[in-house]
DNA sequence: ATTTTTATAGGACAATTGTCCTACTCCTAT
DNA sequence: ATAGGAGTAGGACAATTGTCCTATAAAAAT
């Protein structure tokens, strides 16, 4: 039988709470009502701030892992599987415009926060970028699939970025798109020279 | 007539501490002690923090101005002023990785605040998108100059939030050398006006 | 049935928040 | 010399912050 289990109730309104609001904006008593407990048991369950951002974190982390591994097994070829990824700017799209991406935005707050998470925000940035890698590897790109991945990855970022800003469906999409031709193109041009191995030499 | 003008160095202490700390987490305590002044004295200035906010954005506004002006006049071609445009990431690569881009992070935390100024804070974008797209007709793309305006912006953006999470100067070099070759080949592809390339080289 | 563990509520606590008020010191104009 | 405003300091204020304590209810174990 299913348990309460208040204690993911929490962490599930707290990553809600710090997505929409931001970390430092939400207090205890903004979580505590959200999930309709007291106060007072909620320091039962975490003693400190710190404490449900890390498990926050964690929960990020578990889930991205889920969400790629998922992405690895519907997605016939590699190139499907990037697009898949760009394309979560469009199925996101009305979450974005408001509140932006939900990695990027943490990780640039705890960046000026200096807070000691920071680190650990980054490491939801790595899981991307290493299963991003791990695509352009499997299309041959074994020299720069990590500058690919960091780029395509940047991208995302900064759509995410000035959608939230403009809130701009066709730009939103124009991007995507082209992103889109840019993966096809790298696929079609397999063992050719790449433009991109500027960085290794 | 130079005046003690306290009240331009309590926008421009703000503004610092807005940009390293974000704006919610900013007290007027911490303004103040910046400062040199008393809390008492700090509302004889501003009655509330959003006044101050107001204030802070104003000279971001300002001072973009002024510098896009600057660039108009230095740069000796539209492709030139693009370039000055994109290697800010790299003048102020340090900042950046500490702090993220000052437009793209206050944007972000204004529109998760919801707050009332947060359609000021995207006019400094907006500063950029019509200086950027003015450029760009410049160089003759009539037709979607403001398209690409808004991509060489995104890709600002995008740069910014990964340098800030990885800290990695080679990326940040290696995105904006592609962007630079990315305006290089729209310079000389003047008339033609199909679908422009994101691939570098 | 009794003890122990788990979970919850309600509030205490000092510190800090944004906001506001009053008293005092300058400087300047008369 | 004096009146008045501009600027500053110090603190009051209620509300909220993160943290912590204790009393108690519910559940589990004995």
């Amino acid at each position: 039988m299913e348990k309460p289990d208040t204690r993911s109730i929490i962490i599930g309104e707290a990553d809600r709470l710090f997505y929409q609001q931001g970390f430092e904006p939400t207090s205890f008593s903004d979580i505590a009502s959200s999930v309709g407990i007291s106060r007072g048991n909620f320091y039962y369950h975490f003693k400190t701030k710190d404490e449900i951002l890390e498990a926050v974190i964690d929960l990020r982390l578990r889930n991205t892992v889920g969400m790629l591994a998922a992405w690895e097994k519907q997605g016939e070829t590699p190139a499907d599987r990037l697009k898949c990824f760009i394309k979560i700017l469009i199925r996101n799209q009305a979450k974005i415009m408001a509140y932006g991406c939900p990695v990027g935005t943490l990780s640039n707050e705890l960046s000026k926060l200096d807070h000691p998470s920071k680190a650990d925000a980054a490491r939801i940035f790595s899981l991307f970028k290493d299963w991003l890698a791990r695509q352009f590897k499997a299309m041959g790109r074994k020299t720069d699939a990590e500058t690919l991945a960091l780029h395509i990855l940047g991208r995302s970022q900064g759509v995410a970025s000035l959608a939230t800003a403009f809130k701009d469906k066709d730009y939103v999409h124009s991007e995507v798109d082209q992103i889109c031709r840019w993966i096809d193109s790298i696929e079609h041009a397999r063992d050719s020279n790449s433009e991109y191995s500027n960085r290794g030499s």
